[in-house]
DNA sequence: AATTGATATGTTATATTGTAACAAATTAAC
DNA sequence: GTTAATTTGTTACAATATAACATATCAATT
């Protein structure tokens, strides 16, 4: 049987990429803060795919370019990154993915596929109306949200279910 | 400005433990597996209040009642509970907490208070029923769900409000 | 009661993830 | 250019988690 690890081939991820940086330079100069080379580094290396990325595996992965970097060169610039909403951490992998929508503020639902790693972000606007609704009931003052749901993803799903027994 | 820790003074806390280890202990009777010494006494130290606990907090404290534990210990002994349910894994944290429903399965909305530290655990089923419609819409197959709220607690927010500054 | 298989625990070592603290370098503002 | 703020380098370590294998306990079967 044969496992589906990418995404549709609809999908063309270097507009993924081209966006999330212009977007991050953007907002960067507007914001009057410093997208430094190892921060972008960092952010292209995030934006590899849309797996969810370790930070040591980060820490790896840019030693060719910069031959000091330490544990915390790359915690560092992943607290930037996330100070600036470019990126998202994913707490139940201890990882990291880029954010998609750098242009509004939002709350992130987390699609998990167990199988081809890529973790999918939806706005899922009604999960979050009803979510807001529940916490007034409870009096909760939110500072943050984190909703992360692990499975099989549709592409993966159709991927299985379309494979032929032998 | 005094800073409230506790629960309502509503809450009689040995009722929530007491529920939690005479429903464990009976389920694990009907399901033919061991609640051992070592996961009881886990599964207690769990329920010493309404905290999320860390595994070597649990370490620590589980010595003097078993004085060769090692992390392994408590982790097996986590993973046990976990996988009967009986208690839940705080991703956000790295933390564990007893579950309040041993008697239905169900998806957790944790309500983290940055103040008192307490979590809340909420069935939220309209929150849910929203969730569910979407990953359908998404075409994804969820496994587990796991929804943490970072904030802070009715309780808290109250007694901050009826402070009067001096 | 001894044998056996399954489950649980003991033990050592190590892997993984994340921070603290301070020095040096770079950048921005004046 | 000098100063102040920010960023990076560097060392050391803290915190979280698992692998691997030995030993012990328990439960059922001879
Ligand atoms: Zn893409
Ligand atoms: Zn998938
Ligand atoms: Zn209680
Ligand atoms: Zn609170």
């Amino acid at each position: 049987m044969s496992i589906s690890t990418e995404l549709p081939s609809t999908h063309n991820h270097s507009n993924c990429i081209n966006a999330a940086l212009t977007m991050a330079t953007q907002l960067c100069v507007e914001r009057g803060v410093q997208l430094t080379s190892i921060r972008q580094q960092v952010l292209e290396l995030i934006w590899t795919n849309h797996h969810a990325v370790k930070a040591y595996d980060l820490l790896e992965r840019i030693k060719p370019l910069q031959s000091a970097a330490k544990p915390a060169t790359i915690y560092r610039a992943l607290d930037f990154l996330m100070a600036q909403g470019f990126i998202h951490r994913v707490e139940s992998l201890n990882a990291f993915i880029g954010c998609c929508d750098l242009k509004t503020a939002h709350e992130q639902l987390l699609l998990i596929c167990k199988q081809c790693k890529n973790v999918e972000e939806r706005h899922a606007d009604v999960v979050m109306q009803a979510l807001v609704q529940e916490l007034q009931n409870a009096n909760f003052i939110a500072h943050s949200k984190a909703i992360e749901i692990q499975g099989i993803c549709e592409n993966c799903s159709q991927t299985l279910n379309t494979e032929i027994p032998a």
